[in-house]
DNA sequence: CTGAAAGCGCTTACAG
DNA sequence: CTGAAAGCGCTTACAG
């Protein structure tokens, strides 16, 4: 049980000032060669290595991205999260990851706690409740020290800092296009409630592509679920009783599950009704049938969000130019088995 | 843009000693009362919080954890995670998680960069090119640096440490077992490559099953898959010339292409052919039959690392009660529609 | 009751 | 070429 070694130690050892032994392992010119090879021959073997918090303390910078998603059980939000560290790691940066479950206090607490003094910035995706509150103080405060966030997915306009989304709306549109164009004549929207940001915008597209079609609007087709475990009913209704062709899913949970809803009534995906989802998962590949979706990148999305927030870092806090970007990511369709 | 404000700063415009907002803060009562409250009102307007990289210098202890995992891409390693943080911040701990993305190197690398001061201990699993190589000096010497470490899941008996796991071997016995109390006869094994210890674990256990009810045991019906992508055609070749009435997956992805491909041969699952996945994730829910499923709770395995962890951070320093222990998750079968 | 000093582990401008 | 000093932000034993 040896403690990790200290310059300290290494000074002591070899009787030379801790500023030298320093020096010399910075290789610095400024210390004779045959002390500096000897210092660094010692702390090689003593496996020696910087100490972190010291080091952070020192330059008052820790190279730690923190990170706060609502949820990581969850393929798109541990996606980004891959994207995420793949270039902080490539910058020499790691992350610290903070879960909100969705819950606009654990979302305060753990920015609070990141804030001070552990990491050098953040990315984050809103929890719902904050997202429905619409109380971003605790960011906004972070943002008026001087600490840059990045946010993603689940942004708001309430806050001015640079952000990377998909455009909800358009690909919301394309997908009920692409319904459409197929003959589709009665598509249904199963969607979240509207305080989520992405849910709002997703509808939208929807109803634009409908009338951009001259399909008339219908309230009646759209259906907002709450919770995920007692939405089977509703669900069964709407097939039932609305004798629709089409559904546009808000995700694909819901969508997997207006599947097998159907199939209990006997109708036929896709023959009977087609149905495509928002977001690219796991389910929708091995569903059966699979499910065509709408594809956000979680991986080009996170790397985004590193990529703009590592550039804020790095760039010689000019603070002045606070010219905030919004990156817009692409999506597309992916085709599969349960539409045609 | 003020940055956060210091002890420094308070004593300076307070016009006391750093010394005093220090003990003030801490509502000592060395402090006279009226400095005290005069000191905390100030603080709190200016929402003063001390830093954590500086308490984590001065405390020798960062109060965090380090998680090292494979993937996060994984419904079961969330899951995990999802556990630990919870005891972790119920215990005032944040937790700093990355990827060794199977890669030998990559956790190596990782775990030196926290080994440096950054957190106080680790949570583990081992990545598939480190159990392959036996290679494990990088945590050994962590741990003879005196910080700990508790594995879990894949983990390697060549290092002394405590550990959380599931009883594989058993596990796997009991889900082969209710094949054969189903009446099924020719079972096949569907696993990964050897040197993952939880494929070989789970090997044993499906060998002993057959054996002890006097089922003859067929080196053929067993297929190792290296490469997901790749493996349809074995598991092709498996249903259509061996003749099985079912199956035994060592995880959910090898499963539902177990059925994707039975139903393509026209073999119904699961009158023609039983599946049992290991691993209850989110595919087995909405695969379509619905899939029986060892589940091993990731939540559970997370909070019982997390809980060692702590345990063995916050147990004085007595280190020489070495007694490492290794806590057994129970697992359960969860029968859905792939077995009857 | 208040403050100066030492120290956590490091770096760097400044003396010598 | 080497080292003492100051400092990052904090705490605490010790003086006064």
């Amino acid at each position: 049980m040896k403690r990790k070694i200290t310059l300290k130690q290494i000074a002591k050892e070899l009787d030379v000032s801790i500023s030298t032994v320093s020096k010399s392992l910075r290789n610095s010119l400024e210390i004779g060669e045959e002390t500096r090879l000897k210092v660094q021959a010692f702390a090689k073997f003593y496996h020696y290595k910087p100490n972190n918090i010291a080091l952070s303390l020192k330059n008052r910078k820790t190279k730690t991205i923190g990170i706060i998603i609502p949820e990581i059980v969850h393929h798109f939000f541990s996606t980004v999260i891959n994207g995420i560290e793949q270039v902080a790691n490539e910058n020499g940066y790691s992350v610290i990851i903070c879960l909100s479950d969705d819950s606009f206090d654990k979302e305060v607490l753990n920015m609070e706690m990141l804030a001070n003094g552990s990491i050098d910035g953040f990315i984050m995706s809103l929890s719902k409740e904050t997202q429905f509150r619409g109380d971003f103080h605790h960011i906004t405060e972070v943002i008026n020290q001087g600490m840059p966030v990045v946010m993603f997915d689940r942004v708001t306009n309430d806050i001015l800092c640079d952000k990377v989304i998909i455009d909800d709306k358009y690909a919301a549109y394309e997908a009920v296009q692409s319904l459409i164009d197929k003959g589709r004549k009665k598509i249904a929207l199963v969607t979240t409630v509207d305080y989520v940001s992405v849910g709002k915008l997703r509808t939208d597209g929807y109803t634009k592509a409908l009338l951009d079609n001259g399909i008339p609007f219908n309230e009646d087709l759209i259906i907002k679920i709450e919770d995920i475990d007692t939405c089977e009913i509703t669900i069964g209704k709407l097939l039932e009783d609305k004798a629709i062709d089409a559904v546009f899913a808000v995700n694909e949970l819901f969508a997997v599950t207006i599947i097998k809803t159907a199939n209990k009534i006997g109708l036929n995906v896709p023959n009977d009704l087609a149905v495509i989802a928002f977001t690219d998962g796991i389910i929708s590949k091995y569903s059966t049938p699979t499910i065509t979706t709408v594809s956000q990148s979680g991986i080009k999305m996170g790397n985004k969000a590193a990529k703009m927030l590592i550039e804020r870092l790095e760039s010689e806090e000019d603070e002045e130019d606070e010219n905030y970007k919004t990156e817009v990511i692409e999506t597309h369709l992916i085709e599969r088995e349960s539409t045609n």
